[in-house]
DNA sequence: TACCTTTACTAACGAACGTTAGTTATTATA
DNA sequence: TATAATAACTAACGTTCGTTAGTAAAGGTA
């Protein structure tokens, strides 16, 4: 519902009625309705940091390093599609101490990135593209994967990994 | 405001109190708050559509059109810095009938680089890619402008524009 | 000067919001 | 079987929301 309506559009007692309780019913379970949104978010947010912890380990060129690491960023997405959208979208509506949290965690990830197309440049793998832009570039096209990927339908999650990291990594070359 | 805090968080008395009056007062200039909304989705949406009716006019093979459209785009981002912002993200708060309105303008335009990019690879400038994923990441990386131009700062509208056509572009060939 | 439009104001409406209090029924544990 | 924890309920709270009604001041036009 989050995805769909929005989180500030997404009432307590919206949320209550389509698990099938009332509203107050639902302290039982959370603190408050910030409480949903945090989670989620910062759940994705793990998961996110797990996929790249595998990827500082792989031992090879930064190019197949970034491609693995696209792909890994894709599957994570397509594993919670409607959290990630959420993630994406309404982390926004977070507030302090979470909000400041969440973007330097968000920041840290963006930095793996990073360094992963800086050693692509210093190894001539890749052109020598503004390093911002580029991973600002490429974050916003991984992240369009939550609206293409629809359920059990075309094109699948690796249709979608294999040409958007074909895209980018050629963008790159 | 719509851009910084969400439609849904923006209220008829935040709005009233930035520009120093009641917010009853607003109702002498607009009829509803939606309207508000209504009018920087559309006004945004006109003004992609008419720098893509140039495009049409141009005689020149499809990269060269593609190049000018995704520049276009780029400008047009950037001259409305919040107001398109608004435009990606806030359009799901309209009600019928500017919704589907809304989405039938979007996906006209969206058909118009689905062209581009066919007649491109019928012509052998671009590589056989999954057109709809290929828009889908196109849209997503050009969209991300707004996030990545500060006014009066680096990097340069023209530098935003000339990096990211350039990772498209070669992803593409 | 007289009149009309514009735009501000205050006050208030009904609805919806997140949340709390107090209570009851169900389930698990001893 | 007695006890404790879990999770549902109804009712209500104070607040904020978008919006309307009615009114007064300001500015342009005849």
């Amino acid at each position: 519902m989050f995805r769909s309506k929005g989180y500030g559009a997404s009432s307590m007692r919206d949320l209550a009625k389509e698990v099938g309780i009332e509203a107050a019913s639902l302290y039982n379970h959370v603190s408050n309705k910030e409480e949903i949104l945090k989670d989620i978010c910062f759940q994705i947010a793990e998961e996110f940091f797990e996929s790249m912890q595998s990827i500082e380990a792989i031992k090879g060129k930064p190019k197949q390093k970034l491609e693995k690491a696209i792909e890994n960023h894709i599957e994570v997405i397509i594993k919670n599609i409607d959290a990630s959208s959420v993630f994406f979208h309404e982390w926004k509506h977070l507030s302090e101490p979470f909000l400041g949290e969440f973007k330097q965690m968000r920041k840290k990830y963006e930095k793996s990135f990073i360094q992963l197309i800086e050693e692509g440049i210093d190894q001539k793998q890749f052109r020598k593209v503004d390093i911002k832009i580029a991973v600002f570039t490429i974050f916003s096209a991984l992240n369009a994967t939550y609206d293409l990927y629809k359920p059990n339908g075309k094109p699948t999650a690796k249709e979608i990994s294999k040409n958007i990291t074909d895209i980018i990594i050629n963008g790159l070359k």
